[in-house]
DNA sequence: TAATCAATACGGGGCGTCTCGTTTCACTTC
DNA sequence: GAAGTGAAACGAGACGCCCCGTATTGATTA
């Protein structure tokens, strides 16, 4: 604990923070979003409502920091994406991962909450921008600079662009339900990402 | 609003069903989509709250409807991309257009409105791909088709993964706000989608 | 007269505030 | 150390507010 000063009441504050946050994940992940209520998840964390409203402001502020507390137990050391110097290879492995992830129903749940907070709130969208889109996508182009270093994506390609291409198309499927998720799927984003930027 | 119908045969039905409608587009257009409540419409529509819930069974429905309504007044006639046989500058034509639609605040609020719905109700869901977007992608793909047989694009090319690579990262950028929609972008967009699917 | 309507009362339920009596803890005082 | 003390934080939950969707009523229209 890195407290310097001052009388400290960290121990029952974090406690009580944490059980929130879980919580929250937790009924987010097993119930309809509209289902998850304050009330809810201050039952569910055995809190009162009051000490939720002491430390978040609304709902959505909950919800979000719930979902960015999840990334930054994985996270302390920066995220790095695989890389044994063949990009197709590389790419395909993440593009299933992700595709699976997403099928996943409590996950399915859990980022359509935040995507629908986001949606309708853009101080939030700008903070999840932040903290949790750009460290992923600084991962992904340390991945792909690598790439145009030995000669395997088109050395002046954007590389925003390569991603949007590459993942848009996933993320705009599972958000419309407009189509499968399937590793075939996956892969031939990879395939039309490499076609258009390639070298 | 002027009534066409000088026979007694129509009641106030159609009347009041399009001030619905049209009191549904205004509010959602012009306030955060919270505000928006059911008593509003109604007020604003010079309607009680029973009239609208003996047309549509909730909140969704109406909003739902009231954008479908929308797009039935430009439809009738089916609609059709523009083909003067130059692919690239046909779509960068759409492209632009579509950019420059996406940055409007009316329209990025009602948009809005209809993804936070959708992405919550996947029968609501189905309905909207039915409806609004398939019609599209049939005018769309009938262009790409067009183009394939003009030897412009791949003859094999998948026209729903063409599609989605076209428009997925405009949608994307627009929904995260995660980039300017500038013509710039729009055109290099059809350039990356030309590239993978080029002959 | 029979539908249909606008208006409005109503129950249900969630949000965020407020209050109350209790627990915890740093700091005394013995 | 052990016992005591005051303040901050707490669990519980009542409360006012607003909104949804239903039910009722008296007026308007065909």
């Amino acid at each position: 604990m890195p407290n310097e000063k001052g009388p400290d009441h960290s121990r029952r504050k974090e406690r009580s923070r944490q059980a929130i946050l879980a919580a929250t994940r937790a009924l987010v992940a097993e119930e309809a979003y509209e289902k998850v209520t304050v009330e809810a998840i201050a039952a569910r964390a055995g809190v009162g409502k009051q000490t939720i409203y002491r430390r978040w402001p609304s709902k959505s502020a909950i919800v979000f920091a719930a979902l960015l507390a999840l990334s930054e137990d994985t996270d302390g050391q920066s995220v790095a994406l695989p890389d044994t110097g063949d990009l197709e290879a590389d790419l395909k492995l993440v593009m299933r991962a992700t595709a699976e992830e997403f099928a996943d129903p409590s996950f399915d749940r859990l980022i359509r909450a935040l995507n629908t907070e986001i949606s309708n709130d853009a101080a939030l969208a700008a903070e999840y921008r932040e903290k949790l889109v750009q460290p992923l996508e600084a991962a992904k182009k340390a991945r792909l600079r690598s790439a145009q270093d030995a000669g395997q994506l088109d050395a002046d390609a954007d590389l925003d662009l390569v991603l949007e291409v590459l993942y848009a198309p996933l993320f705009q499927r599972w958000l419309h339900r407009s189509g499968p998720l399937s590793a075939t799927y996956a892969d031939s984003l990879v395939d039309v990402t490499l076609r258009a930027f390639g070298p």
